[in-house]
DNA sequence: CGCGGAGACCTTTTT
DNA sequence: GGTCTCCGCG
């Protein structure tokens, strides 16, 4: 598709005011966000009051990335305040923080150090009862999904985890002290970004931010949460440009409190126009036959009339295969197939449930020499070697980042938890002192046994905070003198690791300021995965894997759906309560919608499941289409494999 | 108080 | 298969 439609073009002129638009799946919605874009500074908008925003990393990425495509002026594209929530929230917050109480250098906690944080906490305010005490990672979970609904931690506890309720005091402590910890490490995990970006919206409506922004395009809104939708009301409320842009079908993250009511919503609390883009310019007929058919067996979901622009093509494909492996094997076979027809690799992708599913089929592609691009998996950046250097970089940018110097002291032979402890404390009641760890009163805490590399420590730190180093001097500087010999010593494939640690130094080298790189670290870089293969570099041809999360908003020719195994796909945990059910069935609507031609599910006969191999069924989502949608074969050998299954089974044999 | 080993426990999806 | 927790030794 070349040009806009009559329906897209007038949504792209659309002017003033709020407005809706429900699309479907392929039906252009980006496009007509950022053609939108592109239109409005055409007009003479100034870019910088344009703002698109959405809900993950990769959507943004790609919003930019067709951004560029249609605005001539690299200076103009710059200009947009363009990104995630998240990132924005950031952008924000470094400016006003202390309006919330923060210093400008806050720290962004990630997940695990968010879990470091909370385990802290409760080391510190909650006694050894005999009670067993929930984990740290619970816990965190528990305020983070309390957040994300909007709702106060009692209420949380009393609807999705009852059996906590006998902690209830304890958790209500607890979720006070986790805070309090946070603003003693001018740290901020990452509901607090956008918790404090509203408030600041909220209390100082004056800020620059938002009278700034004239239009505001929200693409994905059905991902948006309460707190999101409102940090968009605010910034829409003075000029009232507001453009969401979304669909309910493709809202798949409910279970982090994005409520796709937001859309019905929006009509009433904005009034403005509602736009409805039912053409797909995606998909075959037969695709979308198929997701029609799946999506229709939910109950909530509201009737969408997709439509295919297409010619008829191949009937999609559903493979019974005996396990992973088989299924690795096929899918190998297949991807090469496609390419002998000319398909290039850029235009295949492999989709799945979980990151662990893509395991087999990673180690398959490795041994053919098919390059590939991991899109979500093994989190490059939280590996324990990555974090261990970072976390130098990081007590450089914020002095009080607590979990970063305890990693860091931790490293040091003989000392442990409570020692790192004494000397942070020492160290923080100093504040003089900051980054000169070769002072008396620290010097004295540290046990004989670590002094040699305290010195050391003290060295490195100093090699750090000199004037103008660049972060990739910082992570070269890490890695060659401190961190070497640990790396060696804990780790036996520490030439692997030092490799990556190379790789970091790398990609740091896109960042001047530590700030940018350790912000990107902390809200991007937590998802960006090395590629696998040395060889996939720049230009070159490489097949992508990735979770349909993440897959949202991108397409594909060839797309092969892995593990359409009941348990697997839909996932254990989400068969009950219905409405969990409906967002697993929009998910795997989701995973067949990103294909333009030639789909390829895969349903495994034997599963993994706590170590131990399981027969299963076939997921539900393909047992319930239509004959005629799909064209169901067995992969060799599979005939009697049902038997076989089962007398093993009977037998408790592992296989 | 550090540290290593043994055992339990979970392993959805994202920022 | 990997992480988290607990226990006992030095």
């Amino acid at each position: 598709m070349t040009s806009l439609n009559p329906s897209q073009q007038q949504i792209v002129e659309h002017m003033e005011g709020p407005a809706l638009v429900i699309a479907g799946a392929g039906s252009g919605k980006t496009r007509v966000i950022t053609h939108r874009v592109a239109h409005l500074i055409e007009k003479g908008i100034p870019p910088s009051s344009i703002m698109m925003v959405t809900f993950t990393n990769k959507s943004a990425e790609e919003m930019l990335r067709r951004a560029e495509g249609l605005i001539a002026k690299r200076e103009q594209i710059n200009q947009i305040v363009s990104g995630t929530f998240h990132s924005l929230a950031n952008r924000f917050l470094r400016r006003y923080a202390p309006l919330v109480g923060h210093e400008h250098n806050f720290s962004i906690l990630d997940e695990e150090d968010s879990r470091d944080v909370v385990r802290a906490a409760i080391a510190e305010c909650i006694s050894k009862s005999e009670r067993k005490f929930p984990t740290a990672a619970v816990v965190r979970n528990l305020f983070s999904m309390a957040f994300n609904k909007n709702v106060p931690i009692a209420q949380q506890v009393e609807k999705e985890s009852p059996w906590l309720m006998d902690f209830l005091g304890e958790l209500e402590a607890l979720h006070t002290a986790y805070g309090k910890k946070k603003r003693e490490n001018n740290a901020m995990d990452f509901d607090d970004l956008l918790a404090n970006w509203h408030l600041l919206l909220t209390t100082k409506p004056d800020l620059e931010l938002a009278g700034r922004i004239r239009f505001i395009m929200v693409d994905e809104y059905q991902d948006t949460n309460s707190v999101q939708a409102e940090i968009v009301e605010l910034l829409a409320r003075q000029h009232r440009n507001l453009m969401v842009v979304g669909d309910d079908a493709q809202s798949i993250y409910g279970w982090r409190g994005a409520n796709f009511a937001n859309i019905l919503r929006f009509p009433d609390r904005f009034g403005g126009e509602v736009y409805r883009l039912e053409e797909n310019y995606r998909s075959t007929p037969n695709i979308l036959a198929l997701a029609n058919c799946s999506i229709n067996n939910n109950t909530a979901q509201f009737v969408k009339n997709l439509y295919s622009v297409k010619p008829e093509m191949e009937i999609p494909r559903v493979v019974h295969v005996y396990d992973q492996q088989q299924e690795a094997d096929l899918v190998t076979d297949q991807i090469l197939y496609y390419a002998d027809q000319d398909i290039p690799l850029r235009h295949m992708g492999v989709l799945y449930r979980n990151h662990m599913q893509s395991a087999v089929l990673q180690l398959r592609l490795t041994e053919r020499g098919i390059p590939f691009m991991v899109r979500s998996g093994i989190k490059f950046f939280e590996q324990a070697h990555i974090k261990d250097v970072v976390a130098f970089l990081k007590v450089v940018f914020n002095p009080l980042d607590e979990i970063a110097w305890l990693r860091i002291l931790k490293m040091l032979p003989g000392i442990g938890n409570t020692t790192a402890q004494r000397i942070f404390r020492i160290f923080r009641e100093q504040q003089a002192v900051r980054l000169s760890p070769d002072n008396e009163a620290l010097t004295k805490a540290v046990p004989a046994k670590a002094r040699e590399d305290w010195l050391r420590l003290a060295e490195t730190l100093k090699a750090l905070i000199r004037e103008g180093v660049t972060p990739t001097e910082m992570i070269d500087t890490v890695r060659q003198g401190f961190y070497h010999d640990r790396l060696y010593s804990s780790f036996d494939n520490a030439g692997e690791r030092e490799a990556e640690l190379k790789y970091l130094g790398e990609f740091a080298q896109k960042y001047r300021s530590l700030e940018r790189f350790l912000g990107q670290l902390a809200l991007v870089g937590s998802t960006v995965v090395r590629d696998y293969d040395e060889e996939t570099q720049g230009d070159e041809d490489y097949l992508t894997l990735t979770t349909i999360h993440q897959a949202k908003g991108l397409e594909w020719d060839v797309v092969f759906l892995l593990g359409l195994a009941e348990g697997q796909f839909p996932h254990a945990r989400c068969l009950e309560p219905p409405e969990r059910l409906e967002e697993e069935r929009r998910l795997f609507y989701v995973g067949v919608t990103r294909c333009k031609r030639y789909l390829e599910i895969y349903v495994p006969l034997v599963t993994f499941h706590n170590g131990m191999s399981e027969i299963c069924r076939a997921s539900r989502f393909v047992e319930e289409l239509p004959e005629h949608v799909v064209e169901v074969t067995k992969a060799v050998g599979l005939e009697n494999l049902q038997s076989r299954v089962s007398r093993r089974r009977e037998l408790s044999v592992d296989f």
